[in-house]
DNA sequence: CGGAAGATTTAACACTGGTTAACACTGCAT
DNA sequence: ATGCAGTGTTAACCAGTGTTAAATCTTCCG
């Protein structure tokens, strides 16, 4: 599933087309046909993006744009408007808006800006670092940071250190590492293995509770 | 000087009271009669919005549109109309217009259209920069922006820089990107491509959150 | 206890990428 | 034309990365 995405837009057969248009690209797609609705499914639904009509009965999408702004400053709105309703786009911004299509528009055109939106919101939340020991880890950059002092690794040795604490304190299996980190398993990969545990071990050694323990013929475990 | 203004309208004396209404609102006007001349003014005056008449001597107000439309495909154009006919304003759009003007009208609704094409099209302007960290980059401009000091980038480093944030987190290939900003994928060009990158490395250096990273024999990766 | 296999560690090595500077080419102004 | 500034390419040298090799250590089991 690509993402789940909130429809609301009143004239029902257009509704309908937008929703089967994006399950069928794998969204999972609620839609509701009017603004009061839509506050309701949004906090029970959290989509990961709002598609608002601007006409709607009982409450317009600006207003809907607005109390949506005040439970998520985050998620993405586009708003749907007609073509030459200039004066919304203006509006719109005000009221929270991120983006505008004018009616019509092609499919295409919307999957185009949902994906952009949905990219753009990923990346920000990605931005996280993960806490092992006394340590944090930082796979994006690349970092190991003990105390605000940091130090950079290798992509090699990155991936090797994400999955070994994707998997703490679990049993990774040398061949299961072998073809994660190398695409292979054969014998002089598993001997460059070797030399980056230890490498990670030597990152690792200012934490004593951190620990890579080998099981002899099976693989490694990081112990923390 | 709230915006410059091309009008183009062939009843001189409707023009002219045009123009002096909206030079008493502080714009700056030229006010042409033909569209042979409009397409002159255009490239040497370099307007904020244009303003057409649809039937003028020489060449009409599509025409004009469209050949403007080729020149910029920003500027806001808006139509004045004498007819109603819905097929006109489909044409309409079709050439590149961004709003219909029906004669007779009000000064203050031509007012009112302009101002909102001229904020729109500041919003426009402004959404074609795109933060990546502290910075903020227009690909168009090739400007590179961190906290308003402003630095010019070449072609090809725009270039490369552009592909980067679009697929920023995500590992672009050596060759694709050769191919996309060099056209060829040979060993020169690469090398280039690194003399490049240290370039934008540095560029970039001033926000310790942004990293260009290497993965060898690979490609490389933006990270925010 | 002794030997074999596996694991660890260090170092040498090959290769890729990073950096700097010289160079060639283009467009522009004098 | 001549010189100048900017852009991108080529070259040379250096640094970083990952692989291979070899020496040593550990564990297991007869």
């Amino acid at each position: 599933m690509k993402g789940k995405i909130l429809l609301a837009e009143d004239e029902i057969s257009l509704g309908e087309i937008i929703k089967e248009s994006l399950d069928s690209r794998g969204f999972l797609v609620e839609h509701v046909a009017c603004g009061k609705k839509a506050i309701e499914v949004f906090k029970s639904f959290s989509p990961d993006i709002v598609v608002l009509d601007i006409m709607m009965p009982h409450k317009d999408g600006f207003e809907v744009s607005r109390e949506i702004r005040m439970l998520d400053r985050n998620v993405p709105i586009i708003f749907l408007t007609a073509k030459n309703r200039t004066q919304d786009v203006i509006d719109g911004f005000e009221n929270g808006a991120n983006d505008f299509i004018k009616k019509p528009f092609s499919m295409e055109e919307l999957i185009v800006r949902i994906n952009s939106h949905l990219r753009i919101s990923k990346i920000n939340f990605e931005q996280q670092w993960v806490s092992i020991g006394k340590y944090k880890f930082n796979f994006e950059h690349q970092i190991l940071d003990l105390h605000g002092k940091e130090t950079t690794l290798t992509y090699k040795e990155s991936l090797l250190l994400n999955e070994l604490i994707k998997k703490r304190n679990q049993v990774l299996d040398r061949s299961y590492i072998l073809n994660l980190v190398w695409g292979t398993d054969d014998f002089f990969s598993a001997r460059s293995m070797d030399v980056f545990i230890t490498k990670i071990r030597k990152y690792l050694k200012d934490d004593p509770l951190i620990k890579i323990v080998n099981i002899r013929g099976i693989g490694y475990k990081l112990v923390v």
